[in-house]
DNA sequence: GCGACAG
DNA sequence: ATCTTGTCGC
């Protein structure tokens, strides 16, 4: 009933190795052309984990369809480790959807972490899809302001922004995969609602698996 | 040894 | 993340 910690580091340390040799060659994404986004999250109760994925029009901020399903968390909560805790049932969910979403923004970090490899890449490199970490409180990395904004330097590198929310609270904002930070903030700018700490497509995420999809699934 | 530590 | 009532404040 244990899982391997070390084993799990190690394959941290060897994915983000080819992570951070990719990452000047990201992409730059045309926001005209992001047509679909998608939103993940979990949540819990008497010790079963409740993952969904909420799939957007980006443009109308419009939501299209949503899944969620029920699993047994496959390890404890470890900090630096949440993705071999989160993102099985976060694939799941996320496969379950009609269509693929050009983006996926994950509610935790991605580049911003102690190895490189929060969940929010961890996502990204398996489903080879661009993603975004937004957390709701830091995690790896120095804060570095530059022209007013504040930066997150990590390994050597510029891998996060802090974005302050509407209600003056601050949100986490890193690489993931296949994106470059500007247009990572920009995307999660353009989801965010006055009122609301976290961007749209989590944010219902979050209430999905906390409300709605506990109630079917009868939990 | 001590404190920190996404969700 | 979750356990949890009333209460302070806009």
């Amino acid at each position: 009933m244990g899982f391997d910690y070390q084993r799990a580091v190690m394959l941290q340390r060897i994915l983000s190795e080819r992570v951070l040799a990719e990452l000047d060659s990201f992409p730059r994404i045309d926001p005209s052309r992001i047509r679909s986004v998608a939103g993940v999250d979990a949540s819990y109760r008497g010790g079963v984990q409740v993952g969904s994925a909420v799939f957007m029009d980006y443009r109308a901020k419009m939501l299209l369809a949503y899944t969620c399903l029920a699993s047994k968390p496959p390890i404890p909560y470890v900090p630096g480790l949440l993705a071999f805790r989160e993102a099985p049932v976060y694939i799941k969910a996320l496969h379950r959807l009609p269509a693929k979403p050009d983006i996926i923004l994950v509610d935790g970090h991605g580049l911003s972490h102690p190895r490189a490899f929060g969940i929010a890449t961890h996502i990204g490199l398996v489903l080879n899809t661009p993603s975004i970490g937004v957390a709701k409180k830091p995690l790896y990395g120095e804060v570095e302001e530059v022209n007013g904004r504040k930066l997150v330097r990590a390994h050597g590198r510029i891998v996060g922004e802090v974005v302050e929310t509407s209600q003056g609270s601050e949100i986490y904002v890193s690489i993931g995969y296949l994106i470059r930070l500007e247009d990572a903030v920009e995307v999660v700018r353009h989801l965010m609602e006055p009122g609301l700490k976290l961007p749209l497509p989590i944010h219902l995420a979050d209430n999905y698996s906390r409300s709605k999809c506990i109630k079917e699934l009868r939990l």
